[in-house]
DNA sequence: TCTGGGATTGCGAACGGTTTTCAGTATGAT
DNA sequence: ATCATACTGAAAACCGTTCGCAATCCCAGA
């Protein structure tokens, strides 16, 4: 079966091989952030032969191909997500590492505002709210204070 | 002569060694967002007799002490400023490597009521923009394409 | 002012994520 | 089916950063 982003990448002319489906099997049925490593002990479980460089170069060559986006959460690895049309953006909960995606068309305008007014065109930018659950804070519960 | 953050960190009653002084004075002279690297050679030019391993150290001394502040701009290493009461963004001038720095009221505001909304307490948050001028663009100048 | 001992330093090795090299393998145009 | 080409796996290289260790420094107390 074809997945997703099979069709996309067959679409961009790359040369489908057995690890690229599998990949691209993974990223299709992947709802959340992976990284690398992640995504190859997915792809590993359809098939065993999947090396982590290929996984290295297949992230890149769909990050090139904007089939996926890359995404920094500060944490020192690169995250990826299926490329969408629309700006979102991430709210990460401390204490679960939760990534929530919200987008904000007044903060988009106020952003590019800003940068109009600074003089700048905008080619990129990106905005990551971190927090813990109101609640949560309201109890009192400790967050061990990671560096965020 | 002691520097503004020489004192900064004598007042939090940190050890002051002779590397400590002179990454203090580097990082008072300093406006704008040199890494770890860069505060070296230019320590080194003070005093040759500094280890990058020192340097490295004492950044997340002065870090951890709230003296300075690290900056994440997504090129793969660690830029610092000296600490602010007020929160402030970046903007990026993708042409020059420019970092320029703005603050903005109405967008914490945005910010703080998209978290509250979705349920979150922010303990954390970082902007950035990444931009031509204005005037460049309309030029038609060509961009070299970096991975933003 | 001199001293003792914990904190700090320099060096190089280790680290974690990522990229590259290279020889072997698979792909798809013919 | 063939063949040039692009791709892959494994291991080494890379790059920013941290760590282990012995030598050194700072400074409170004498």
């Amino acid at each position: 079966m074809t997945s997703r982003l099979e069709a996309l990448c067959m679409e961009k002319g790359l040369k489908m091989t057995g690890q690229r489906r599998v990949i691209s099997q993974v990223l299709s049925e992947a709802d959340d952030h992976p990284d690398v490593e992640e995504v190859h002990r997915r792809a590993v479980q359809i098939d065993p032969r999947i090396s982590i460089a290929t996984v290295y170069r297949t992230m890149r060559l769909l990050e090139d191909a904007q089939v996926i986006e890359r995404v920094d959460l500060g944490d020192g690895r690169a995250r990826y997500e299926e490329a969408t049309a629309d700006h979102h953006h991430h709210l990460i909960d401390t204490r679960t590492g939760r990534i929530i995606e919200f987008a904000s068309p007044e903060l988009e305008a106020m952003k590019e505002r800003i940068a109009h007014e600074l003089g700048y065109k905008i080619v990129g930018h990106r905005l990551e709210i971190y927090g813990v659950p109101l609640d949560d804070a309201a109890d009192g519960i400790r967050d061990e204070e990671e560096r965020p």
